[in-house]
DNA sequence: CATTGTGAACGGATTCACAGCC
DNA sequence: GGCTGTGAATCCGTTCACAATG
């Protein structure tokens, strides 16, 4: 029941559910039990009764789940119930990808700036929206009061404007950047290091030996 | 020494290392310890000593290691001593960027095959290599004899080009498609789901208290 | 009686503490 | 003296087994 201190393993695995559900509420499925979506996930029933029982007991004993009720409530506890305003930070060929990306088709999230520093991409639109330089980074995260931030940045770049976007108000960076990155605190930082994730691949690619499962 | 089951966590690491040293070795720098690579990594100096232990003792007692011998015996154990082949599935915003990114500049992994099923995009060039419809994936795949594959093509179709390419003699998936995919025991899976990225960061971005470090 | 919710057991990864070595 | 390498202790997340309950 109490929210303390949530392993971050397990807020990993939220927006997983969060899709499932989605899926079936699309399928008219009214109940869902662990064990079905253990099927669909991949995890282990018992870890997803834990999971969810991190933050209360939203099940019936002997039924399952009920999928609108399950899907409310996670919607709630990730934060996605109000729309989340983001801002992508980096126009380079990824964060153009990412700008055209789901990200913008999907409800829960809604880009409000997308910066860089080139001259060339400044006031080019994409999905309705301009790019705008990185100076008026701080203005606009104020404005929305944005806390959400994709950065794409070269690495000798990221140091700099990650302050930059912590000053602002910013407390939550997808970091694509190839470096690491200081920060206070307060804000939490995900790595999404391409490069970092695909040569981890390759160790996996040379064994021929021993299985490993899907992660 | 023993190779035997190297812990996931552990192989995630060895990349960031690789990258600092290469930094590391572009300033001259000889000599490195555990300490000050901790500094650059964020992870704890025990920890790096026994990630690297695992392979071996590459170090100085007293002094440290040797930068360029490390790297060397780095890029060995994580398999990138010999340029790894690998093919992107899906051309779509993600896919180009990730065609134009980094990853072919990379000395260590040549991309032999870019796939779509998209007439329009077939045959269109990039970084010196020619969109190639899905259906020659197989005879792509096998003459190179690449192991690694990036997907990113729609949910929906995911599982049946992952068939696809596990048959034709992929054993590593570094999966963007928003979908569980179900692979025999020999074929290792990366999700990197950038929604589910987005919408688990987004639970840290509501949370006012407590301190969450950097991942 | 099927399925959730959960304390207890387990196992894997990190941290600690120090022995070994240059 | 300083830094690596590593067994022991600890921490944390997963799995197990079962009590609780609609």
């Amino acid at each position: 029941m109490s929210r303390r201190k949530t392993p971050k393993s397990v807020v990993k695995r939220l927006p997983v559910y969060l899709r499932i559900l989605d899926n079936l509420i699309r399928r008219d499925v009214d109940i869902i039990s662990s064990r079905v979506l253990s099927e669909e996930t991949g995890f282990t029933a018992e870890q997803i009764r834990k999971d969810l029982a991190y933050f209360g007991a939203f099940g019936t004993r002997g039924t399952g789940y009920n999928t609108s009720y399950l899907r409310e409530r996670l919607l709630r506890i990730i934060g996605l119930d109000k729309q989340t305003k983001i801002i992508i930070v980096g126009y380079g060929h990824l964060g153009k990808a990412l700008a055209r990306y789901n990200i913008t088709k999907n409800p829960y999230v809604r880009v409000v700036g997308i910066f860089d520093k080139d001259p060339a991409e400044i006031n080019t639109e994409v999905e309705g929206l301009r790019v705008s330089h990185i100076d008026q980074l701080p203005e606009i995260v104020r404005e929305y009061k944005a806390k959400v931030a994709i950065l794409t940045v070269p690495a000798e770049e990221a140091q700099k404007v990650v302050d930059l976007m912590v000053e602002s108000g910013i407390t939550a960076i997808l970091n694509f950047a190839h470096t690491k990155l200081h920060v206070p605190n307060h804000v939490y930082v995900d790595n999404a290091d391409l490069t970092i994730e695909l040569q981890s691949l390759i160790y996996y690619a040379e064994e021929d030996e021993k299985s490993h499962y899907a992660e």
